[in-house]
DNA sequence: CATGAATGAGTTTTCATTCAT
DNA sequence: GATGAATGAAAACTCATTCAT
């Protein structure tokens, strides 16, 4: 009785279809048979996993979100215990967005996929929110060195969605990685400076 | 002769009808039947006048680019008419972009769209890809005071990333046009002190 | 543009599949595209002239209502031609049901079948509770030989259950008409004879 | 030997928990892992203490007979020593049909429930013949004082379709206890005042 | 005995597209 | 040109039943 049911597997093998699904083609015409055919499972068993097509996307999206979540908190982590400048915080924080979400093609394009989904639906909406809060609000806290400032908040907004831009641009015109860090850097050089 | 300007006249309300569309459902989730009423007209004539779905969103496209061309265009030559000093032209560009693009959620929500199809869509990839590269070269004209060189066209593309980010942003917060404003401003300023 | 549209010949056409339907095999059981293939019509139509598979219940409901509400209305009205005594009143509402509904012994199973419907579905429920107060009213005026009285509504209500309770052993022990006919008459000259 | 109680045990808990079930939802959208949840058993067993979800209708009727049976026959046993006159026998039998069949809406519900199904189904309908041939016999044994006759099997005939046809008719409109009764015995006066 | 994973047929519904009138 | 009827493929989802453990 011990013993792990097979149901978290296969709920990850899944998200993990979904995933690559999206890849392929937008979340509105991937079909529920072919997620399944991607996951190597009967088609029925994703309503077996799941409530509905819909959950499967909003358990995704948790799990990405968590997956990130959790990186990034082990990266501040490691960061806190070099007792970091202020600068080196920033550069930090700029460097694991770059290298782990915004020159992640694959990511970004699946993250463009579900942006696409929140506009239309709700629930997709109200997570895709909360994530982007939370990445807005960790680069704000980043940036600013002492307490919240509407410049801050502003330039940590601006921040992201720049990151954002560049994000799509990369997967849109296929830039390789070296290419879409240069243009980030840029834009975060003159970010630190004008901190 | 030769004209159809009945013809002509149907296709336009058939791509205004899809633009509004667009603002309430995703491409794929908008059926030929629901652009026909909102166009009020039978929805077997969008085959008369179409070849098939996929043939309106191109030539809804297409007809949006010549817009926005058509604009800046005019744009341009009212400008060029005052003898304008480099950083006038620059200023002049950006506040073309935003008030006629950037700011414009509708535009936005709707270029969005476009976005999300192009992904997986051979042909309205191959569109946007025109699309964006005007946009980028018009940018970069107006920032590089002589020729070309690789650093003003990288900043023309991060001009135009950053814009998309903000342009995004502000339909998804719902951000109003003021601040959505602000923020580029912002940026666009320190564009035009780093020239 | 006169010319009556194929639309309601159509609805006509899937309703009475609907009820040979509904002989053969309970409504939940019978798919749409049982009832498209009885009427000889592609079962993607059935959604195109009806907007669900209940929208074609209830209106195979309302019409089952209207036309025996129409037969009974002209039944009445050529009764009243002949100024019929009290007796003959009653007498002639009962002879209505007994040969036009009681011992239909088709229209008594489908009936039944709309009633196992109804006992689950709100909108079923409603309208066969809207048919069954209209029967009982128009016993209880062919009873009543002046103004209302508890006891006239009561005896009303009782008849009709009667005749409920006989239609469906008539479907069930397959009685022949005479028979059933013999077993309501007994009981109606019992109504008759407390008048 | 032989015995295994813990089977039958379970059996038993399954047409409970269908039971239960038929006053939710029709038979045919019952589902096996509702009745299976209802029981508080694994679903898959319900495959082990049956043959089919078929089957489990089946016994399920069996034991309804069964159980109603059993209780009528105590009802008479009891009645028999008690000597009674032949109007106190009608009574009696139409006070037992009262009080444990006619005016328990959940029953009648439920054999509602059934009724429906048999009129598709020839097992069921077998299984309800069965029922109702006993039923009907009871009542006119109880009618006729000597031997059977054409006349006392109509009436006994007539009068449990008029029970069916009110029982049915309380579940719909939800009478009170009191008021059914009322309808019934109404009836059943003028049955014996027939006698 | 018990569990829950697996299967495949079946359900209602939607839709781009075609075609006769 | 215009209309709306027709088609067939495909979508999401449900379920009785079976089976390995």
């Amino acid at each position: 009785m011990g013993r792990k049911p097979i149901k978290e597997q296969r709920r990850r093998e899944i998200r993990e279809a979904l995933y690559r699904c999206l890849l392929k083609k937008p979340y509105g015409e991937t079909s529920i048979k072919e997620i399944g055919a991607e996951a190597g499972i009967n088609y029925a068993m994703l309503h077996y996993y799941f409530k509905s097509k819909e959950d499967i996307l909003l358990n995704f999206i948790d799990h990405l979100f968590e997956k990130y979540n959790g990186l990034f908190a082990e990266h501040t982590r490691l960061l806190a215990e070099r007792n970091p400048s202020p600068e080196e915080t920033v550069r930090s924080v700029f460097s694991f967005y770059n290298e782990h979400i915004t020159t992640d093609k694959k990511l970004q394009k699946v993250f463009f996929e579900i942006w696409a989904v929140a506009l239309y639906n709700r629930k997709v909406n109200a997570k895709l929110r909360k994530i982007y809060r939370a990445l807005i609000g960790a680069v704000e806290s980043a940036i600013s060195k002492n307490g919240s400032s509407p410049q801050a908040a502003n330039l940590a907004l601006a921040t992201v969605a720049f990151h954002e831009g560049i994000g799509i641009f990369s997967v849109f015109f296929n830039f390789n990685k070296k290419y879409t860090t240069m243009l980030l850097e840029e834009f975060q050089n003159k970010i630190i400076e004008m901190g």
